[in-house]
RNA sequence: GCGCCCGUAGCUCAACUGGAUAGAGCAUCGCCCUUCUAAGGCGAGGGUUGCAGGUUCGAGUCCUGCCGGGCGUGCCA
C-alpha cells in the first residue's frame, strides 16, 4: 500500500515538475508512516515540509499544489493537507477492510516479509560458559535472542541460531578442580574449599556422580593435593595463583586420563542441564558449536595464519599481538600468551571465520552489557581477516536488575548464590518469564521484579494478551455449540458491516502488523511485538465489552467472527515469536 | 582518567527513519457483571522528557558541555 502511495505522489511530482512549478533537479524522497491517530487518516507523508528548504516556499503552500495534481485512486478516499504541511491519505473503507480477507487466506504466514533479501545469517546468543546452571542473568539474553532470531526468520532471513560452548580454557579447569575437591570431600577428607572455585551446590551433586561411578578411584591425601600450592586469598595469598596450583597438582595426581574423565563428567552434566533449562524456557538452537573443536581442527592456526598474512600479527614481550588498534580498537590484543597458549580471543576470531567459511553472509551476536569492549575487537578481527565488518553485527542487551521486595538482588556465579532460570520458570511460567524480558527494549536498563513475575495476577500483561485469545477462542466454542459456526463466505460477503468504532481501530491495529514486524527486525527490537500486543488485545477487550459477536443476524455476525478470527491468528503469532503460547482457555487445569 | 550504554508521570516502561496534542501498565479516585470468561471495560487526576546551550520548518530522538546511574578499560574467561 506504501508503495502504491508512493507512486501516486511520484507522479504528482514529475507532473508539477513538466508544469514548471516544480524545478526539474529536484528528486525527492518519498517517505509515508503510518499516523499515529485516526484523525490524521491511514497513512501520511512529509514530502511538503522536506520540500519547503529547496523550493524556498511555504510547506502548506506546497502540500496544496501537490493535493492539486494528484491522480485518483480506488484505494484513496481523501487527501488532506494537516499541521504544519503533512498530507494525510484516507484510504477507502473497502480497502481498510481487505486485510482480513488477507488474515484469513494467509493464517499464519501473514505479515512475513523479505525485508532480509534471504540473507543467511548465525544468530548466537546466551553462549554462558558451562561452569553452571543457568540464571536469571541469562534470561534476558535467551528470550531476547531468540524471540529476534523468530522474528528476522519472519522477516525474510535465514535464521541459524547458535550456542558457543567454551568448552575450553582455565574455567573449564577450575570447573574440573572444584569437582574434584567436592569429591574428596565426599570420599570423607576435609578441604579447604579455594574462594575461586565454583561454590554452588551442583558441584557437588556432580561430585556425587563422579563418586558413584569412581569410587574412592580418584581420592588423593590433603597433604599431595596442596603440595606447592600458594596460600589462598583468605590466607593473605593470591586466590587465581592458589587455585592454579591446585589445576597443575590435580592434572599430575590424575593423569591426563583421570583428569579427563572428571572434566568431561562435569562438562556433560551442566550442559545436559543447561539444555534443558533452555528448553523449558522454549528456546532451542539449531547448533551447539564447541569452542575446542577449534582448538582440535585446525581452525584457530588457520585464522591466525591468515592475520599473520595479511601482516597483521607481531611479537612482543614473547606473546604475539593482533593489531587491533590498527582497525580502531583502543589496544593490540593478545592472541597467544607467552606461555604458548592461545587466547580466548584467537578462538573467537577462528570461530568468527568458521561462521563465513561455512556460508553464512552475516553473523550476529547478541551480548551482555558488560562485554561491549568486544565489539570493537571482534569487528577489527573481521577486517584483519578481509571480512566486511557490516556483516557482523553485535547487540548489547543491557542488564536486568532483580528486585524482591523492592530491593536489588546481588548475584554472583563464583558464589553461588543466584536464581537459576529453571527456579524462575518454575515459579513465574515459560510464558510469563519469556514476555516479561522481551517487553522491554533490550538496551534499556530494567528491573526484573521477581515478585511482580511470580504474582500469578493481572499485573502481568502476558496474561492480558492471552486472555484476549482465549476470549475469542471461547466465542469461537460457544456459537459452535448453538449451532452458529463461522461460515467464512458469509463473514467476507459482510465485511462493509464492520462500522463500529471499535471495529474500526481493530482493523487499523491488524493491518499494521505487517509493519511491526519490519520495524522490529528493521531494529532488531522484538519488544515492538509484545507492545503491538498488548495493544491489539486491549483493541479487541474493548471491543468486546462494546459489542456482542454472537448475534442473530446472521451476517453481522460471520463479519464479526471474520475480524475476531483475523484477531486470534495475530495474538497466536505475537506470542509464538515471543515464545509464549496462546491458550484456548484462562481455566487452568491445575486451579 | 578514558571508552560504551542509559536518564521520560509517584513506580516500571513505550514513542517506528527527527514529525502533529509525549503514550501504556501499576498505584490513587469514580463508574460498569440477569449479556459470548470482570485475568475485562469506561472515565479522572498525574510531565519544564536530568540540566544548559546548539542544529532546523520541526528535537524525548541529532551535536557540545555539565550532573546522575550502569558497565568496561588483563598475556582473565
Amino acid at each position: 500500500m506504501i508503495k502504491h502511495l508512493q507512486e501516486l505522489l511520484e507522479k504528482a511530482v514529475s507532473d508539477l515538475q513538466r508544469k514548471k512549478i516544480f524545478p526539474k533537479e529536484i528528486k525527492p524522497q518519498i517517505n509515508f508512516e503510518r499516523t499515529r491517530s485516526k484523525e490524521h487518516g491511514d497513512f501520511s507523508t512529509n514530502l511538503a515540509l522536506t520540500l519547503a528548504k529547496p523550493l524556498s516556499k511555504p510547506p502548506r503552500e506546497i502540500a496544496q499544489q501537490l493535493i492539486d495534481v494528484i491522480i485518483e485512486s480506488s484505494h484513496v478516499e481523501k487527501v488532506e493537507i494537516a499541521g504544519p504541511g503533512f498530507l494525510n491519505f484516507f484510504l477507502t473503507q473497502n480497502c481498510r477492510r481487505q486485510v482480513i480477507k488477507q488474515v484469513l487466506k494467509q493464517g499464519s504466514s501473514f505479515g512475513d516479509n523479505n525485508f532480509g533479501n534471504n540473507k543467511k545469517i548465525t544468530v548466537e546468543f546466551v553462549s554462558a560458559n558451562p561452569t553452571g546452571p543457568l540464571h536469571v542473568g541469562h534470561g534476558r539474553g535467551a528470550a531476547y535472542g531468540a524471540s529476534l532470531a523468530n522474528v528476522l526468520a519472519k522477516c525474510g532471513y535465514q535464521v541459524q541460531k547458535e550456542y558457543y560452548v567454551n568448552d575450553n580454557g582455565r574455567q573449564m579447569d577450575i570447573l574440573a578442580v572444584s569437582v574434584w575437591l567436592r569429591y574428596i570431600e565426599l570420599c570423607g577428607v576435609p578441604v579447604v574449599f579455594p574462594d575461586n572455585g565454583y561454590q554452588g551446590g551442583y558441584i557437588v551433586d556432580i561430585a556425587r556422580i563422579v563418586r558413584k561411578k569412581y569410587g574412592d578411584k580418584f581420592l588423593y591425601k590433603s597433604q599431595d593435593i596442596y603440595e606447592g600450592v600458594p596460600v589462598d586469598e583468605k590466607d593473605g595469598g593470591d586466590k587465581e595463583a592458589h587455585i592454579d596450583g591446585l589445576i597443575v597438582n590435580a592434572k599430575n595426581l590424575l593423569d591426563k586420563k583421570g583428569y579427563d574423565k572428571i572434566f568431561q563428567i562435569a562438562l556433560k552434566n551442566i550442559l545436559s542441564g543447561i539444555k534443558t533449562d533452555l528448553e523449558g524456557f522454549n528456546v532451542e538452537y539449531e547448533s551447539w558449536f564447541s569452542e575446542k573443536q577449534l582448538h582440535d581442527s585446525d581452525t584457530i592456526d588457520r585464522a591466525l595464519d591468515k592475520l599473520k598474512e595479511n601482516n597483521y600479527l607481531y611479537e612482543k614481550e614473547g606473546a604475539v599481538w593482533f593489531m587491533a588498534t590498527h582497525f580502531g580498537d583502543d589496544l593490540d590484543r593478545v592472541v597467544e600468551r607467552e606461555n604458548g597458549q592461545k587466547t580466548y580471543f584467537a578462538s573467537d576470531i577462528a570461530y568468527l571465520m568458521n561462521k563465513f567459511e561455512r556460508g553464512f553472509e552475516g553473523a550476529l551476536y547478541v551480548f551482555g552489557a558488560d562485554h561491549h569492549g568486544y565489539i570493537a575487537r571482534l569487528k577489527a578481527a573481521a577486517k584483519g581477516m578481509g571480512i566486511n565488518p557490516d556483516n557482523i553485527e553485535i547487540v548489547l542487551t543491557q542488564f536486568a536488575n532483580l528486585v524482591s521486595k523492592g530491593k536489588k538482588v546481588q548475584m554472583g556465579t563464583r558464589s553461588g548464590n543466584f536464581i537459576s532460570l529453571s527456579q524462575l520458570v518454575k515459579d513465574v511460567g515459560v510464558d510469563a518469564a519469556r514476555f516479561f524480558y522481551v517487553m522491554r527494549s533490550h538496551d534499556q536498563h530494567m528491573d526484573f521484579d521477581i515478585d511482580l513475575a511470580k504474582s500469578q495476577t493481572n499485573d502481568n500483561p502476558v496474561y492480558y494478551i492471552q486472555y484476549a485469545h482465549a476470549r475469542i477462542c471461547s466465542i469461537f466454542n460457544k456459537l459452535e455449540q448453538q449451532a452458529m459456526q463461522h461460515n467464512k463466505e458469509i463473514g467476507l460477503a459482510s465485511l462493509h458491516m464492520l462500522n463500529t468504532e471499535q471495529e474500526q481501530t481493530l482493523l487499523r491495529t491488524i493491518s499494521s502488523y505487517p509493519e511491526i514486524l519490519t520495524a522490529a527486525a528493521r531494529t532488531r527490537a522484538p519488544h515492538l511485538v509484545a507492545n503491538y500486543l498488548r495493544e491489539i488485545a486491549q483493541n479487541f477487550h474493548s471491543y468486546y465489552n462494546a459489542h456482542q459477536v454472537g448475534i442473530e443476524d446472521e451476517n453481522l455476525r460471520n463479519a464479526r467472527l471474520s475480524l475476531c478470527k483475523a484477531t486470534r491468528i495475530i495474538i497466536a503469532n505475537g506470542l509464538q515469536l515471543l515464545g509464549a503460547s496462546a491458550p484456548k482457555t484462562m481455566f487452568s487445569e491445575d486451579k
